[in-house]
DNA sequence: AATTTATTTAGACATTTGCCTAAACATTGA
DNA sequence: TCAATGTTTAGGCAAATGTCTAAATAAATT
């Protein structure tokens, strides 16, 4: 829960997630989309995946991330007991 | 949604959050129930008004805190395009 | 009017965060 | 095998964050 909203605590890596809705991408095509250097975006990518918001695979010298919607529910459930 | 995100970035402020279900309390009520400082409490407690989570309403020397729902809607809705 | 009680403001301090550059690692291609 | 490409790791730095104590403000009580 902490690493969730730790995560979604910062406009570029919610960016990142809106992007990824999209289809998966390598971190260099997110990169680009972003004015940051590529460590930069790599660190972001790092804490979306701590969250366990993304999902990493390698594929020869790219790492492919994919978008995990199931912990989204996670959060739904925590907003749920507010509800009413 | 950066002053949401953020109000919500923290296990006190959500705690307060929770504790806000039960029915508005004052600062020094919801003071008593953290081992933090009056001052502290009353930081976090601006954050979450910043963030419109909570409304205050002065009531004599006492400051009463409500819980403020309709934000959640804000954030379901962020959350509802990254559902399916 | 002076004192007590409730809360916020101000200022200090250690930690965390977000960014960078430089260097390391890993894979592909010449 | 060497060079190029994609990504991460390491380390440094300024700004933001969460905490505290001391002081200020505001209302109630004596």
């Amino acid at each position: 829960m902490n690493a969730l909203f730790k995560a979604l605590n910062d406009p570029t890596r919610r960016a990142i997630l809106e992007r990824l809705r999209a289809g998966p991408a390598t971190a260099g095509a997110i990169a680009e989309q972003f004015s940051f250097s590529a460590p930069t975006i790599s660190h972001h990518l790092d804490l979306l995946r701590q969250a366990d918001l993304v999902t990493s695979q390698k594929q020869g010298q790219f790492v492919l991330y994919t978008l995990n919607m199931t912990v989204f529910d996670e959060l739904l459930g925590w907003l749920y007991q507010f509800k009413s």
